[in-house]
DNA sequence: GTGAAAGCGCTAACAC
DNA sequence: GTGTTAGCGCTTTCAC
């Protein structure tokens, strides 16, 4: 105990918290001699004493072994949370959490764990609405990333994929494009359904029928949309499509090597734009057109709303965030030549 | 407290721990009036009570922003560590480390934030040495991931790149190339060294001179691979090599890119292979050959060797594993045409 | 087999 | 401004 060392008492928590009005000097003296003792003080009877556990919790969802998260989607969400928790004094607990096992999100509230939590890779499915029906009933910080449930007054922070998806139409019918697919994700995610509703805006806004545009539906993974390749490429051989938006940018790659084996070359036969701008997109011959999606603003946006609000007791109004999407034009995407 | 429900007192901590001989009545009232009051301990006094955070601390490179730990490399590391550390009832904590901050890694266990620690992406530089070595010097439980210090006993878990070096100069000269170079990372990093020692091995082993071998170093990243192109272009087209090993995927993956632009092509003009098996050795054109190291094992023997080893008080006697690497053949590497 | 009591190392009233 | 005094909610000797 650095009492000894000085002469106070619990001066030295005031001294090494900064609270309270303490003379200069004694302050000095307090601090000299923690230096000394090489003291650090214990996080843990810190948070006993003070009921908090300055954690921020983070749920991520646990995916077969192989490409996990590697969609560099979670890599930047991850840094953006964790830049803003660092700044904030808070730390980050990872949980990972099945598919199939229980949610018990608040379960970590009650045991204290955490004090506030951002949700990743939320489903629209029963036991997680439930869960998180449950974390709002007990008034609990969260935060949910890239899932909003419209009728829920949850926080949320998302990006506009619905702006992003009407500009990749908009630029692929201005490059002579008139015949646009998509081949979407599944509506358990709502960005999916975001992504559906931007297309269908787009063509109408082009005064097109929406009703006999393909539209197709994978899992955002490369193989779903690799499998989609047959039936896309009899689509372009009837001529009822030329073009497509993927929903990620893993299914337009997919789709890009499963159609080259078709002898259909992106850029060329037929126009193609993913979503995430991830590394992949530059990997590709041709280089993927993409949707960019500010993943790393996105994290920290809402660790910065969650954790301010903790800190202030004030009456937090919530917050929806929707973060603007931009187009990024390379190969897969060029003129089409007639 | 669940104590006014049942009767007793400690009692209920040395049933909801399972410690000590308890009467299987008494058991039933605690477990049935914990469930009645949906009573969930707290894990902050817990902690505090035993002295123990129950936490392993994970601390991670902060890179800039973009490609952070994108390469499929950490996901699966964080993914085998975060299964083991469940398992044992172990909560993750997560530490960015910048590069240029001060490694206070000790002082994480000072202020008994963690119990053990994992560390990633370990640099070969005085001030890692440094944190490193109080860590030893304070007994601490920590292991460090792809990164060894040859005088040093830290416990390590790491993949044989040697042996994997090896086996992908021997595949390629058995498919006919005959002058094979290395691009390889920074000496920083041991896997480094071990790949230019596996790399002279094969050539030692098959009797060529391992002295004119061409030997580039470039800093793991795709476009340092890319930046290498000009280079090596004019080593193929002066007959000086004809294959290429390099150091990552990301960086076979910008040779490629690059040598493509000089109209060579992967698998035709020379051979190519990479390192880590990531998910962009099957999106190039042709596919890449690489060596797949089993990262999702590596956290995960790691998480077992210290979260094991911190419960028994037993003298744990360090680990220093090398799990082994796989060559998997792929366009990048075909039979090279006279 | 179970209760009683001490205490983990801080913070936060409340006096002085 | 600073010391005194209670706990925070568990675990853990030690008796019984």
């Amino acid at each position: 105990m650095a009492r000894l060392a000085g002469v106070s008492e619990a001066t030295v928590s005031r001294v090494l918290n900064g609270v309270g009005p303490i003379k200069e000097e004694t302050r000095q003296r307090v601090l000299e001699a923690a230096a000394a003792l090489h003291y650090v003080p214990s996080a843990i009877a810190q948070q006993f004493a003070r009921r908090r556990s300055g954690n921020l919790g983070i749920i991520l969802p646990l995916l077969p072994k192989v490409n996990l998260f590697a969609t560099h989607y979670f890599s930047e969400l991850l840094s953006g949370i964790g830049a803003t928790a660092k700044q904030e004094g808070y730390d980050l607990l990872l949980f990972f959490q099945g598919h199939d096992e229980p949610r018990h999100y608040d379960r970590l509230f009650q045991a204290q764990k955490i004090d506030a939590c951002i949700i990743l890779g939320a489903q629209d499915v029963p036991a997680e609405r439930e869960a998180l029906k449950e974390l709002h009933a007990a008034s609990r910080a969260f935060c949910l990333i890239s899932q909003r449930y419209e009728d829920e007054p949850y926080n949320t922070v998302d990006a506009d994929h619905a702006s992003g998806v009407r500009a990749a139409v908009k630029h692929l019918l201005e490059k002579g494009y008139e015949r646009i697919g998509l081949l979407n994700g599944p509506s358990v995610y709502s960005n999916s359904r975001d992504r559906l509703e931007g297309f269908r805006q787009a063509l109408a806004e082009q005064q097109l029928a929406a009703s006999d545009a393909p539209v197709l539906i994978g899992n955002y993974s490369r193989k779903s949309g690799y499998s989609h390749a047959d039936q896309v490429a009899m689509l372009i051989r009837k001529g009822e499509l030329d073009a497509i938006v993927a929903g990620s940018d893993r299914m337009a790659i997919g789709l890009l090597q499963g159609l080259k084996e078709h002898g259909l070359t992106a850029g060329i036969h037929y126009g193609l734009v993913g979503c995430d701008d991830s590394e992949g997109s530059r990997l590709t011959d041709p280089a993927l057109t993409s949707l960019t999606v500010p993943f790393y603003e996105a994290g920290s946006e809402a660790a910065a709303r969650l954790l301010t609000s903790a800190s202030d007791e004030e009456a937090e109004s919530g917050f929806q965030l929707k973060l603007p999407v931009q187009l990024v034009v390379r190969g897969s995407s060029a003129v089409r030549p007639l």
